[in-house]
DNA sequence: CAATAAAGTTTGAGTCGTCAAACTTTTTAA
DNA sequence: TTAAAAAGTTTGACGACTCAAACTTTATTG
């Protein structure tokens, strides 16, 4: 069984593997992530190459092997079911449970885990729209496009944010973004490297494109 | 904050002491309930004194300070809470549940675990009957006697089973003897040095005394 | 293309929690 | 009351995880 800080470092990976263009994970952006220097994620890297979970050729780029890819969505189901848990059934705020998750996932029983998704009715995303794999180890990416890049006019519904960013998903939320909601994409301004969006009558929010670009939605 | 080994070894000396007449936890059943070597234990145990959370004189019995009691009883409260959880909500089975609620115990944080309380109602002992400290550290400590101290026809109610041990809650729960249940003591038997009772019409059980004496009642 | 910055690695050391085994003190019982 | 058993302690070592700081390699850019 890898130990809990292991899982940590393989979740880290896969999820900066699938952010960056190339696929690969860096030491430097790994040990912000896990928190620690780098000459302590190269240390650690090292041990998860001697466990076949990650390929990290010297002062080259880490990859997951199938192996380190299976611990990953593993570690990813339990996080994402605990959140919908914490939300759904316990009312926690959509935004702080992330790091309450990340503490329970690795408490969490395969028969315990089987029960709360069950309890919570086997759902297929996580509150902030990002997919459970499942219990095999598959998970559905769900379609879906950067709301920048919709054009003026577009009527489409939030599917996703792609940021664990505390401050972000409060601000998300208080403009009423949460996935399900549905948008009207009022103004785009290529100045001004913003986009408008009319959420409801009457309310409107304006973003930088950086921030749409952590937002999927897709059309109506 | 103790960390999660620190707070195993102070909830196994506070039911240590509890379990134990002198009042006072020993090293080598310390390190028995811990999983550790006796050479462990000790070495914790310096570390938990320096921590001004026990007493313990050299080759002396160990005991709790204030402080250590209070870590004790939250502790307590945490897992007794997901005990709780775990069986009312997820129907998890009743003596499986210690196991798990041993890990989860130190991964709530103490906003969740007011939300998870206020969703189960606030209840006021867990499922095997042990009394759930409140969040200020107060334990109302259960009235009730040893089955094993009732007379021969006596109509008693189930309060507490005061054991962990996974096999004797198997049979408890299997002989229909869970906290709330009410039976009839129909026999009492010195020389076999044992009980008979019966659970409902037509169903009887018989538990050797020391059995007996692990589970608590009280006159209907 | 050289100089500098950034990324990655190595080294030496420290803490936490653990073990086995030798040792000391206390308790028990013959 | 003293020898054996039980309880408790110490020592030296190890694995997991971490840091700071020196170092090497790769990338960037004037």
């Amino acid at each position: 069984m890898a130990t809990e800080t292991v899982e940590n470092y393989i979740k880290a990976i896969y999820v900066l593997c699938r952010e960056s263009p190339s696929g690969e994970a860096g030491v430097v952006r790994l040990a912000q992530e896990v928190d620690v220097t780098k000459g302590t994620a190269t240390s650690m890297i090292k041990r998860l190459a001697k466990l076949k979970l990650v390929k990290a050729p010297r002062y080259s780029g880490i990859t997951l092997t199938a192996m380190g890819k299976k611990v990953a969505l593993d570690v990813l189901r339990r996080h994402r079911i605990i959140e919908t848990f914490l939300v759904s059934t316990l009312n926690l705020d959509w935004a702080d449970v992330h790091e309450e998750a990340e503490r329970l996932e690795h408490a969490l029983s395969p028969r315990t885990l089987d029960r709360l998704d069950e309890f919570l009715g086997r759902p297929s995303t996580d509150p902030h729209g990002d997919p459970i794999p499942s219990a095999s180890g598959k998970v559905s990416e769900l379609r879906g496009k950067a709301l920048s890049a919709y054009i003026k006019g577009a009527k489409v519904e939030i599917v996703r944010i792609l940021d664990q960013d505390r401050a972000f998903l409060k601000f998300v939320a208080q403009s009423g973004l949460k996935p399900g909601v549905c948008v009207t994409v009022q103004a785009l301004s290529p100045e001004g490297d913003s986009i408008t969006l009319q959420v409801k009558r009457g309310k409107s929010v304006t973003l930088s494109s950086s921030a749409a670009a952590k937002i999927l939605a897709r059309l109506q």
